[in-house]
RNA sequence: GGUACCAUGGCCGAGUGGCUAGGCAGAGGUCUGCAAAACCUUACACAGCGGUUCGACUCCGCUUGGUACCUCCA
């Protein structure tokens, strides 16, 4: 049996994972901002380790997976005016800080369950965690790689670099980063450009604050994680994870802080996830081409020319391996919404068709065939999670799957293991692994119940061979959304879409 | 400017030194009262130029184009 691989941003190579404490796992990705609503950008990283998470758990591993949550202010632009983001909104909309954190937890929680993402073991957020941050700066400065300047604690780079490599997981040079840092205006309190905060002085109008050892103010962006993931992982745990753009500064730095405060590498495997562009161009605030998730569901953007499930995005987005960019068109999610919808009735044919009960299928060849394929999804998650293999070996078995129903493929064809192992196959990893679920429509009672009536008026017209009353009817519900399906058998079917 | 990465058929996208990725759209066929679905068959490809090799889309170099990071960023 294959072993578990994957890229391993640190080492720049595939690697076989191996547990630090089999079989137990620690899992770390970083999680929302929670000053705004989440866009499809961000729907990435979570579904991305999403399926990560699941599979780990398919493997046995027993896994602790933390996802923070941000709601502690970070400055905006550096070297400038130190600003809270989310004090900044907050006096915008009249809201308490904590009420528009409040807000968009939520509403990151209700995208999350959207999707189907399993729950993080634990999800703790940076303001409930404002001591562990203290005592790991002030654990810092005490080893002497921080230093404080008027209420501000920064991280000092260069002296981290003379002893160890910053820039060993971006690939980055201390040399570059000390000397081509371009100038910003105003005064720049850091010894150094590579310098990071660890603790900002709050100006006065500043809502969100914490009295420190240093004066009142609020934890620096990286140092949450560093606090966070070592609290409940360990100094030093399995993978970290989270969307490429954060390798450098935020987990360099995280890096660097637990290096010093922790004495170890946090994590021995970083993982991550590249960016979905739309038109080429990575999607984020920067650019303002941003769609948001409810939007996206909603179909109300001017980009959208339709409402897209949340399914259809999670298709959507495992239809591609992780590591490459992903580009945002309506065509190629409209793509995805037919070919997931193949897919998916393919298994609930597969559900509802009767076992075989021979033990030893009559058609040899079919039956290695089905059995490689499946077999094969195992091997494409073990190497570096590719799930696109996985949806393409899916997609070869779904014409034996419509075979066997419509009986081009006779049931006898098939040994009983076989079907089994189709079955299970379909569901470990449509439903377990990949965590794709039905997604219900409009067809609710009631509808049901009148379908049920105008398809039996049908039935009777096209069994006088009124066939433009039946067409008639079946146009009319195509019209409103409905499709009419005469199945071969006599029976019709119908779909709300 | 520095550092990486990418370039695949109409679109989206896997992947590999010699063997069909897959999806969507297209074409032909089977089935059907018709349609839809399904099934079968099928056209379309690896940015350009050199090099290595028996053989490269896959390795190396150059060129061109694009993206990301260096600043908040999934």
């Amino acid at each position: 049996m294959a072993e578990l691989q994957f890229y391993n941003t640190l080492s720049r190579k595939k690697e076989i994972f191996e547990a630090l404490n089999p079989p137990h796992v620690g899992l770390y990705v970083c999680g929302p901002t929670v000053s705004g609503e989440s866009h499809l950008g961000h729907a990435r990283p979570f579904i991305t380790f999403d399926v990560i998470y699941r599979y780990l758990i398919h493997l046995g591993y027993k896994v602790r997976y933390v996802r923070n949550i941000t709601d502690a202010g970070h400055f905006e632009e550096e070297g400038r005016k130190a600003e809270d983001k989310i004090s900044q909104k907050a006096l915008l909309e009249r809201l308490e800080p904590m009420e528009l954190v409040q807000k968009y937890s939520n509403l990151f929680h209700w995208a999350m369950q959207q999707f189907n993402c399993l729950p993080p073991s634990i999800e703790p957020t940076a303001t409930g965690h404002i001591i562990e941050q203290i005592s790991m700066i002030k654990k810092i400065m005490e080893l002497g790689y921080a230093y404080e300047v008027d209420g501000s604690v920064y991280f000092d780079v260069r002296k981290y670099a003379e002893k160890y490599p910053y820039g060993i997981l971006s690939g980055r040079k201390i040399d570059d980063l000390l000397e081509t840092t371009r100038n910003l205006e105003g005064q720049d309190e850091k010894r150094n450009k590579a310098d990071f905060a660890l603790w900002k002085k709050t100006p006065p109008e500043h809502i969100m604050r914490w009295p420190s050892p240093w004066g009142e103010g609020f934890p620096g962006w990286h140092i949450e994680c560093s606090a966070m993931s070592s609290k409940y992982l360990g100094k030093q745990f399995d993978i970290h994870g989270g969307g490429m753009d954060l390798q450098f500064p935020h987990h360099e730095s995280e890096i660097a802080q637990s290096t010093i405060a922790l004495g170890k590498m946090p994590a021995r495997y970083w993982v991550h996830n590249n960016m979905i562009t739309i038109n080429g161009r990575k999607m984020g605030k920067s650019y303002n081409n941003v769609i948001k998730l409810s939007e996206l569901f909603s179909g109300n953007h001017p980009l959208l020319e339709k409402a897209y499930s949340p399914m259809t995005v999670r298709f959507f987005i495992l239809q591609t391996h992780y590591r490459s960019t992903l580009d945002f068109s309506n065509e190629a999610l409209q793509a995805a919404e037919k070919g997931l919808n193949r897919l998916w009735s393919a298994y609930e044919i597969l559900k509802m068709l009767p076992e075989p009960l021979h033990t030893t299928g009559e058609n040899k060849g079919l039956n290695e065939q089905i059995e490689r394929w499946c077999r094969e999804c195992d091997d494409f998650m073990k190497d570096d999670f590719n799930t696109a293999k996985v949806l393409a070996n899916l997609f070869e078995l779904t014409p034996i799957i419509n075979s066997l129903k419509s009986g081009q493929i006779k049931p006898n064809e098939l040994s009983s293991n076989t079907f089994a192992l189709l079955k299970k196959t379909w569901k470990e990893y449509l439903e377990d692994i990949l965590g794709l679920k039905e997604e219900k429509s409009l067809q609710d009672d009631k509808l049901a119940g009148v379908m049920g009536l105008i398809l039996n008026i049908r039935k009777d017209v096209r069994s006088k061979k009124d066939y433009a009353t039946s067409d008639k009817i079946r146009q009319t519900l195509e019209s409103v959304g409905i499709t009419v399906k005469d199945e071969k058998d006599g029976n019709t079917s119908w779909s709300a879409n």
